[in-house]
DNA sequence: GAAAATAAGGACCGTTGAGTCCACAATAGT
DNA sequence: ACTATTGTGGACTCAACGGTCCTTATTTTC
C-alpha cells in the first residue's frame, strides 16, 4: 500500500496553520492566496488534500474545537478546585486584552460571521460550543460537589451564564475595552456564581 | 440655491435600507450589486452620495447606533421602572431566537467581523457602544435611585455585566439556542442586579 | 526498469468584486 | 431659451477571487 510519491507537507501541521489564519482573519476576509502562504503549499495540494476552501474551514474549526476542548479539561483536571478554574478561565479571557491581536474565539466569531448562512459551518460550531460547554459543566458539577458554588441555581443554566459571560468578555475584550475595566466584572461574575 | 437637477431618491431612506442590508449580511457578504438593488438606486449615484462601500457601511453604523440609542432611551423613559426596562431588554434580546432571521446587533456583529483590522469601523462602533452603554447606565443610577438594586457593586461594573451578557445572549441566540433554554439565564441575570 | 499511483507547480478560466467614466436627463438661475 | 449645475444609467476597467487542469516529478509495486 502507499502508494505514489510521499506527501512533502504535514497535513496536520498545515490544518493548524490553516485554522490560525481563518481565526486571525475569518472566512471571507482569508484568501486562497493567504491559505497557500500560511500553509506553505501549492494549490493543487491544498485541493488535493482538503477538497476546498469551505472543507478547510469546516476541518479548521473541528481543529480548533478539538484543541480547545482538550486544553479546558486538562487544565480542570489539573485544577485543585472548581473555583480555580473557573477564576483562571475568565482572567484568561480577559488578559488578551493586553495582547496586540485580539483574535477571540474562532467558534464565536464564525458564529457572527456567517452561522447564520452556512448549515454545515453552523453545526460544526454548534458541536464544537457543546464539547466546550461540556467542559464547563463538569466545572460546575464539580463545584456543586465540592459546596463552593452558593448559587441555587441549575446546572444547566450555570452553564449557559459562563457561555454567556465568556462570550461577552470576549466581544469586549474584542472592540478595545481594557482589562483593568473588566477586572471588577469578572470579580462579579465569580461572586454570583461562586 | 440647490441648483441642478434634483434627486430622485430619499438619502435617509436609501441610508436605513444599506443599514438593514448590512445588518442582516455584514460588509464583506454585502456586495455592492446587494446594495444597488435595495436601496434601489444606480451606481453613480451611490457614489456620488455616499462616497464608496466602506462610507456608507460607517454612515450605517452611525445610524443604527443613533437608531437604537434613541428607541432604548425612549423606552427607558417609558418603563415604570428601571427593573421592568432591564427585564424588557433582555426578553427582547431572547425572543430573536424565535425568528427566524436572527441578525443580532450590528455593532456586535462588526466588532466580530472587522473591527480588529479597519480602525474607522472600530471608532465608529466603539462610539455606538458608548452611546448604548450611556442608556443602560442611566437605568442603573436609576435602579439604585429606586432602590431596586441590591447588588453593592459599582454603576460602572454592573453596565459592564449588561453589556456582557446582552452580547453573550445575542451571540447564543445567533448560534441557535433557542428561548426557553434561555429565560432561566435571563431570570439569573436579573436576580444577580436586581 | 516499466507501470501504476500520487504529489506538486503553475498556467489558465470564468466570475465577481469595487470603483470609474461618459453620455444623457432634468432642474435652477439669468 | 440658454447655460450652468447636478443627477442618473449603464458600459467599462481591472484586479482578485475560488477553482480546474495539464504537465512534470517522485515514489512504490511488480
Amino acid at each position: 500500500m502507499n502508494l505514489g510519491r510521499p506527501r512533502e507537507f504535514n497535513t496536520e501541521q498545515a490544518l493548524e496553520a490553516a485554522m490560525q489564519q481563518f481565526w486571525r482573519a475569518g472566512y471571507e476576509a482569508t484568501s486562497l492566496q493567504d491559505l497557500l502562504d500560511v500553509m506553505n503549499l501549492s494549490k493543487s495540494s491544498l485541493y488535493q488534500t482538503y477538497g476546498s476552501k469551505h472543507e478547510l474551514f469546516l476541518r479548521s474549526i473541528d481543529f480548533y474545537q478539538k484543541t480547545s476542548a482538550n486544553e479546558l479539561q486538562q487544565r480542570l483536571d489539573n485544577s485543585l478546585t472548581s473555583k480555580a478554574f473557573m477564576n483562571g478561565l475568565l482572567e484568561d479571557v480577559i488578559s488578551e486584552a493586553r495582547s496586540k491581536k485580539k483574535k477571540g474565539c474562532l467558534l464565536v466569531n464564525t458564529v457572527n460571521e456567517l452561522s447564520h448562512r452556512d448549515k454545515a459551518v453552523s453545526k460544526a460550531v454548534l458541536n464544537g460550543i457543546d464539547n466546550v460547554a461540556g467542559v464547563i459543566k463538569q466545572a460546575i458539577k464539580r463545584g456543586k460537589k465540592e459546596s463552593a458554588i452558593k448559587s441555587t441555581v441549575s446546572t444547566d443554566t450555570l452553564v449557559n451564564y459562563i457561555v454567556s459571560n465568556v462570550s461577552g468578555l470576549r466581544t469586549m475584550v474584542k472592540s478595545g475595552v481594557d482589562k483593568a475595566e473588566l477586572t471588577p466584572l469578572v470579580n462579579m461574575i465569580m461572586k454570583t456564581v461562586y
